[in-house]
DNA sequence: AGCATTTGGGAAAGCGCTTTCCAATCTAGG
DNA sequence: CCTAGATTGGAAAGCGCTTTCCCAAATGCT
């Protein structure tokens, strides 16, 4: 990757670097306009684009960002990260984007290049492991200290650092409350890995919603977050239960992935959804907002949230948490 | 960004710039395993981490890659997206993403970045325009003769550079020619943006296809590559042809989510898919593989062209054009 | 023991920019 | 017409690394 430099043109242009470097690369300090007018000639005739690196290096900031996500073809991921990178594009910072599909040891990787490239804000989508990593939390500590800015999406991670948090509890809650109003009584639970905060706080809104509402926890079943995860978790389900049982169960899934995976396994049970089962989720997955059945679900803003935690990021403002919280869509399949 | 330097870490390990520099990132010449080991000591106390922009400096190349899609939060290019991930990481090299949402002027604002950052290689993922800005192009080939490498998805776009082509149109046709083949006779065309190749190659294939199979082309309609565009161009067919007209005809959309968007139009109108219409799609997107009625589509490996494409973009192989083509799935919407 | 080689550490020259000083020129006030 | 003060261009010192030389010490041979 060679290309021109700044001292070609400012030789092409007839005048020092310093110079050259005032005008193209925005200073305090604006030449004379007939200077300028030469130099930026040049820099035109040459092709001249400046090196981002060496500006780094020189200024001691890069312009970057790097967000983390689980894995940017779940669309809840990629969603956030339509807004982050808009949010990015306008703030005119680049995106450097890693996926940590393999839990906290390979968010840290993912961290650590962040680290090496000077990132100046580190965004994390994905959820909180309940016990994190201890070298992950040090790395972002330092991060942090070395004047790094730090936003989570979800939860909190650190103490004092930015963070876009969700409501998942009441957003989970909030949906038992409303299913509870319509008159359903049995409800199950597909929760997601029991290791990520996220997972749990969904879990214990489900719980609290079904306390507070008074009606029947038929049962609770651990699986993965993914479209495999539900339908696993809706068979051991029916297994756990018998498949009479399930009749005019309500089972709230993690999130909508889940609740679709789930709905293909009731279906291949012969179950039909909401006849037999009623199934919920919990995201409102864009892409899935065609689904048949429509899907009931808790809305998040997704590329909002996204769109809020780069601004946070980006914002002079000192690190900031901001909460978000969702909204129940009752659509058909509950 | 303030850090540890590699000058702190000479310095407390009581060595040269020079030794540390060779023992902590990858030189020829290994120094003295005593000296090495005294080195590794002081960094890890000192938590360095090479600055990655001072180092893309110094030896003239980055280790990153620019990928630039529409929009990541369509699932095409997320799962593309997914794939090149996959390939960089294991390739250790950093992924820069850009959105190009506002055509071709967008797509050239994301190049010039990835050449600001002095990117190893661009991605370019979303279809060239029939049409294709020539300011791009020329950008393209500079960056080229200045060493950087291309590849683009889905066609290629300068005459030499590397490219993971796409069948669009022998796709169109073999689906054509295979719903022919179950004795359908009438087919409509939701094509997408006619200034896109993607989408007219698409569209050469339909016509191809039902010209082969001596079916009727009942009509053409062009739209956005979106949902929308779908739902949209299905009520302008509707509108077309007549209500009435519209029974009986398969409909192809020049991809799954315009597929999508149709069949909500029709079910919107009171025709029922695949009883009353019949509607295909293409790309056989993974989000929408539960969708009932389940979508019959052409399927394209979709993780993989993005693998291959960073392959390409990476591996030391000169450029080259790589051809995926896709494979008809039969479901039960068509 | 004496010489030619190899080995391995360090000094220093960049990589392409930004930014602080400096010095020269210009402006305005007296 | 002279001087204090404001402008403005340029020289040069970094920013944090890599890598080429250079030189001293260690090694292998005769």
């Amino acid at each position: 990757m060679s290309a021109v430099t700044l001292s070609q043109v400012a030789r092409q242009a007839g005048v020092s670097l310093a110079t050259a470097s005032r005008v193209l690369n925005g200073s305090q300090r604006r030449p004379a306009e007939g200077i300028a007018e030469r130099v930026r000639t040049a820099a035109l005739e040459l092709g001249y684009v400046a090196n981002a690196q060496a500006q780094a290096l020189a200024r001691s900031s890069t312009g970057m960002v790097g967000l983390v996500v689980h894995d940017i073809a779940d669309p809840y991921f990629s969603t956030i990260a339509r807004g982050v990178q808009h949010a990015s594009q306008e703030a005119s910072r680049q995106l450097l984007l890693a996926a940590a599909e393999a839990g906290d040891s390979s968010v840290f990787s993912a961290v650590s290049t962040f680290v090496a490239h000077r990132t100046d804000a580190i965004l994390i989508a994905g959820s909180r492991s309940v016990r994190p990593d201890e070298r992950l939390i040090h790395e972002l500590q330092r991060y942090r200290s070395n004047g790094g800015r730090l936003v989570t999406i979800g939860q909190a991670w650190l103490e004092d650092s930015g963070a876009v948090t969700i409501d998942n509890r009441g957003g989970s809650a909030e949906l038992v409350r409303i299913l509870a109003g319509t008159g359903q009584t049995r409800f199950a639970y597909l929760a997601g890995p029991d290791h990520l905060v996220t997972a749990e706080d969904r879990l214990s809104g489900f719980r609290g919603g079904v306390q507070a509402a008074g009606v029947e926890e038929v049962a609770v079943v651990h699986g993965a977050f993914t479209r495999e995860g539900g339908h696993q978790s809706a068979r051991s389900l029916a297994g756990q239960l018998g498949a009479g049982m399930l009749r005019g169960v309500t089972v709230l899934a993690a999130n909508d992935v889940m609740a679709i995976g789930a709905i293909s396994a009731f279906r291949s049970m012969g179950l039909e959804v909401p006849r037999d089962v009623r199934v919920a989720g919990f995201d409102d997955i864009p892409t899935l907002r065609d689904y048949v059945p429509a899907l009931t679900t808790v809305r998040l803003p997704l590329e909002e949230i996204g769109y809020l935690a780069a601004e946070l990021a980006l914002g002079q403002a000192s690190d900031i948490v901001r909460n978000v919280s969702g909204t129940v869509i009752l659509r058909e399949s509950a």
